[in-house]
RNA sequence: UGGGGUGUCGCCAAGUUGGUAAGGCACAAGGUUUUGAUCCUUGCAUGCGUUGGUUCGAGUCCAGCCACCCCAGCCA
């Protein structure tokens, strides 16, 4: 649809292809933590990292980052997998696994002890963190910083050969304890974790950490550009001095590069700020709070904001990406308004979802002047504006219903629906007057009584108009189907601010309503799982995609149409 | 009090080597309409955090302020 808007990260890899920095080559990665469900934001960096390599001609890989398998497991990384598929990303030849380099970046930790830029350590967490220093003093030295090469050695192939236990000692870049930047104060590379990993099993007792793993696994898949949130902007500098204190012809060797090694460029990290959209929360630990503790159904509830949870509301990948294209990618973090994600939903059913009537709220509407032995079949568009998607058949009957909030006895001003006395078009067949208001013993109308004008179907009736069309079902033809209206997860526009003690405080209790016994059109009958319809003056649904069966149809409210009417009635 | 960043319309966001502020969302007003939907038209920053400076001319260069974000995991 609209082309990618230009951004600092195209600027960047133009200025690289036009002085052949990389020979013509534009090779990115997405690299997730199997630790959690890939929620909008990381569709925006999926985008991004797939969308540049697209349109450069080049390949972007998808690299499980998993260097804590404390924290990982197989179910994430299908989700994960299946989450880009949906999207329509293909990445570059197989999965990559940072533990499937476990071996190679082990050899790196050998060469950089050789070289006297890593020692072991054996100082506890608790006194490596106050040896740290703090953000305005500098850090003091390791007792164990000046080891010999050789003890290092033995140290850390005992680290391996699982003799110590957790924590007893770690491996360390040895650059600067009094570095502004804390990241360069001697940081951890290797730690001692006996736990089995999800891809590895037992074979290691001690792991990477993240930016020593990080820029080595790009540099050995030839990443051009390294793509990353803001976060990690004071990470580049160790990020670079990794690589480059180590041999560079050994890392071209390790690699998968094709190409000479006079050609072989490091990988460059470029920071970019990361996706934030008010009335929800976007942190892993917050989503999987929420699922862990039962205030949602599970990572792929419709109304989180996960991948899988957009999904099953009815979101497209067309409207995720349009949404992140238009959004766009920027040095600034800002919060996106949510209504510019419903505008790209809406944008991309409109033209696609077919329409369909839908009564939420039944009230029952007897036809006086119809036979009650009478009955026809109208014809109605699927599409008010593309043929090509067919047409439905709906009975006309004396019983219909129509929806509750579409009849007012006494019509506030500019009202255009049905009241007594009043006049208005069912949609696709004729007009009706109300003759006659059926109340309860509360008051609530039960039934109206109708009369209907036979000369109108297709044709405005003579000498006056009408201007109100509503929609409807008939009563003994529809089908009884549940719809679950969503509405936001959170009632406040940033769950995450301080005056927010807590961002569950902020938890809408209205986010979801089940309305069970709503009347669906016939042709809703065999709605397949996960397609999407407009139903008539309410708004997009899609059939769930787990829950519904023939026997009982499921339906969620993806997002409301635009309501004027809500602003002008308040 | 250290280091690294960011500040262009209510919200995102373009602004090549300084030359006289794109676009989208939202909003508002009209038009079409058997969805108060869609669609169409129009409007919406003498202003680019702020104060000075350089210049014929600065959002773009310089200096000083101010505000906000990130960093002290053997998490990523």
């Amino acid at each position: 649809m609209t082309p990618p808007a230009s951004n600092f990260i195209r600027h960047i890899i133009e200025q690289d292809l036009a002085s052949g920095k990389h020979k013509g080559r534009v090779q990115t990665r997405f690299p997730p933590e199997p630790n959690g469900y890939l929620h909008i934001g990381h569709a925006k960096s999926i985008c991004l990292n797939f969308g540049v390599a697209e349109s450069y001609d080049g390949q972007c890989n998808l690299r499980f980052d998993d260097t804590n398998p404390a924290k990982e497991s197989q179910e994430f990384i299908n989700s994960i997998k299946a989450d880009i598929e949906w999207l329509g990303f293909h990445w570059s030849g197989d999965i990559r696994y940072a533990s499937s380099y476990f071996e190679a970046l082990h050899e790196f930790a050998l060469q950089l002890i050789r070289a006297g830029k890593a020692y072991v350590c054996s100082l506890s967490p608790d006194e490596a963190r106050e040896y740290r220093g703090t953000l305005t003093s500098p850090g003091r030295e390791s007792p164990n910083r000046n080891r010999s090469v050789e003890e290092n050695l033995d140290l850390f192939a005992r680290m391996r050969a699982g003799e110590f236990p957790d924590g007893a000692h770690s491996l360390r870049a040895k650059i600067d304890m009094a570095s502004p930047n804390i990241n360069m104060r001697d940081p951890v590379i290797y730690r001692i974790r006996h736990v089995v990993h999800h891809q590895t099993g037992n074979t290691w007792p001690i792991y990477p950490m993240y930016d020593y793993a990080h820029c080595i696994s790009d540099a050995m898949e030839c990443i051009t550009h390294s793509l990353c949130t803001l976060e990690f902007e004071d990470h580049r500098p160790l990020y670079d001095w990794i690589l480059q204190t180590l041999d560079k012809d050994s890392l071209h060797a390790a690699s998968n590069s094709t190409q000479p090694a006079e050609d072989y460029v490091l990988p460059r990290q470029i920071e970019f700020a990361r996706l934030n959209i008010n009335y929800t929360v976007m942190s892993k630990r917050k989503l999987k709070e929420l699922v862990t503790e039962g205030y949602v159904n599970g990572w792929d509830d419709p109304r989180m904001p996960t991948l899988s949870g957009l999904r099953r509301r009815g979101y497209t990948p067309e409207s995720i990406r349009n949404f992140c294209d238009r959004a766009g990618v920027a040095r600034s973090e800002g919060v996106v308004d949510v209504a510019m994600l419903e505008h790209s939903i809406r944008e991309h059913l409109d033209t696609t979802a077919p329409r369909a009537m839908c009564v939420l709220r039944p009230l029952k509407v007897t036809l006086s002047n119809y036979p009650a032995d009478q009955q026809e079949t109208l014809v109605l568009p699927c599409h008010p504006k593309d043929e090509s998607m067919g047409s439905r058949e709906i009975p006309f009957a004396r019983e219909l219903y129509i929806d509750a909030s579409d009849f007012e006895e006494v019509p506030p001003p500019k009202y255009k629906r049905l009241s007594l006395g009043a006049e208005v078009r069912l949609r696709g067949g004729y007009v009706i007057r109300c003759d006659e208001v059926v109340k309860d013993a509360n008051g609530t109308p039960v039934e109206l009584i109708c009369s209907y004008d036979p000369a109108t179907l297709g044709v405005n009736p003579e000498g006056r108009k009408v201007a109100g069309v509503i929609h409807w079902v008939p009563a003994d033809a529809s089908v009884d189907v549940e719809v679950r209206i969503y509405d936001r997860l959170f009632n406040k526009e940033n769950p995450d601010d301080k005056s927010v003690a807590d961002y569950k405080d902020c938890l809408n209790p209205d986010s979801l309503q089940v309305l069970s016994g709503c009347k669906a059109e016939p042709s809703l009958r065999m709605a397949a799982p996960e397609s999407g319809f407009q139903f008539e003056r309410e708004g997009y649904f899609c059939v769930d995609r787990y829950d519904s069966t023939p026997d009982r149809i499921v339906f969620n409210r993806t997002v409301t149409l635009r309501d004027s009417w809500a602003k002008i009635s308040g």
